[in-house]
DNA sequence: CGGGACTTTGACACCTCTCAACTCTCGTGG
DNA sequence: CCACGAGAGTTGAGAGGTGTCAAAGTCCCG
């Protein structure tokens, strides 16, 4: 999950159900992942792919000057483990119960083994990258007002609840996670999510849920395209 | 391209040759850009993947207010122009004389067409997730100092000519576009080459080509781990 | 030689980080 | 059931790195 416009989560939806519906071909494998427990951590044999069911990931890496950066989140429906080379260069761990669904590295190894299921993840791969790209320009060319509008619409778009007219969802990462998702600080996180408080652009109640209020401001504040 | 450890550029290395001699086994077919002229545009339907054998592209996205920002620099051996879905997103366009090979994007909707190119373009597409992983903590994480060691030194092992014991290269694109690659300003960029000049870490004789004096203090300079 | 684009340099402003103190939340144990 | 403590979140003050704006310098090509 990246800081991106709603086009692309539009195409990532539709993929996560034919995904879905390959596995039903053939007996699923699924895990269950504890809070805080790690799916795979940086140096690890990367022997799997894992499309998520339910819960959030996180994936996270570490300069050597312990500079930490969040990479990306794993909502249902995302592929996390995409592998370089032998290995994954990255952390990733639970920050709710999280289920998800196996598929064995073999399958990109050999397409001619399940070439539909290898196509769609040659798919999600290049879904990916896209989105990582619109994160370049979240991440380098936007201000931290617009970085998180931008990264509560999203979040509103796809995990959102509509509840009185307004979207409502769980914030399940923590500030500094947010923070180091879009490389801000945790004290500027809070300070803009203030603002936006005492702007009545969002609401939030419970520290880990947020209400938005004026979608429509939201919309200004993050410029996008 | 992006700016990342030396480790992924081996990896990229291998691929391409990998690629390379796929391609001798069927009809190859080679496209030649001029300087300034575009490979593809964003909204094009995205038709082929292209191989750089020769020159290098530029790979841009515009946001809505006139920010602009450089994805990628396609060197030899980059693979450039991941669709998603059916279009692409970002415009690209040639800053040298290029030379590319054309893989039809059939290649990618049918594994079993030709089963071993897919899985390499597979591969292809999950280094560069990884190298884009890397080029967050850049972005996001690093002092433009830092940004410009890392670029220089990436530069210099991927292209660098040992010339009298020191790494020596073309600097094809234009300051701006150095700028928006690494999301800071042209004016910055000029003030920090003008302090590694000072501080003999690099030499600019000619401007679009640079020297590297000292690439020990760049690479503590630029903190990888 | 001249014009235009690119680059460099300088001055200044301001956004964001850092450091620090304070508050809030929540789980634990008395 | 309340008090306490630890961790997370919030708020404030101050510093510093970069961006912006402006002007001068440089290079390229007609």
């Amino acid at each position: 999950m990246y800081v991106t416009n709603p086009i692309d989560f539009r195409h990532a939806d539709t993929a996560a159900l034919s995904l879905a519906k390959h596995q039903q071909i053939q007996p699923q494998k699924v895990r269950d992942i504890a809070v805080g427990n790690f799916l795979f951590r940086e140096g690890d044999k990367a022997q799997n792919l894992f499309e998520v069911q339910s819960g959030v990931l996180r994936l996270t890496r570490v300069l050597a000057n312990g500079r930490r950066q969040v990479i990306a989140f794993g909502y249902p429906g995302d592929i996390i483990g995409f592998p370089d080379g032998d290995n994954h260069h990255a952390d990733c761990d639970a920050i709710t119960e999280v289920s998800v669904l196996v598929h064995g590295h073999a399958v990109l190894d050999d397409a001619r083994l399940q070439p539909e299921l290898h196509k769609k993840l040659l798919k999600a791969a290049m879904r990916e990258i896209s989105a990582m790209q619109d994160h370049f320009m979240t991440l380098g060319r936007k201000s931290v007002t617009e970085k998180l509008a931008s990264f509560l619409l999203v979040l509103g778009d796809r995990v959102g609840e509509p509840l009185s007219g307004n979207l409502e969802f769980d914030l399940p990462m923590c500030r500094s996670d947010i923070a180091d998702f879009l490389c801000v600080s945790p004290e500027t996180v809070s300070r803009i999510f203030t603002q936006f408080r005492k702007r009545k652009i969002i609401a939030i109640n419970q520290i880990k849920r947020v209400v938005l209020l004026d979608r429509e401001q939201l919309l200004e504040l993050a410029e996008m395209d």
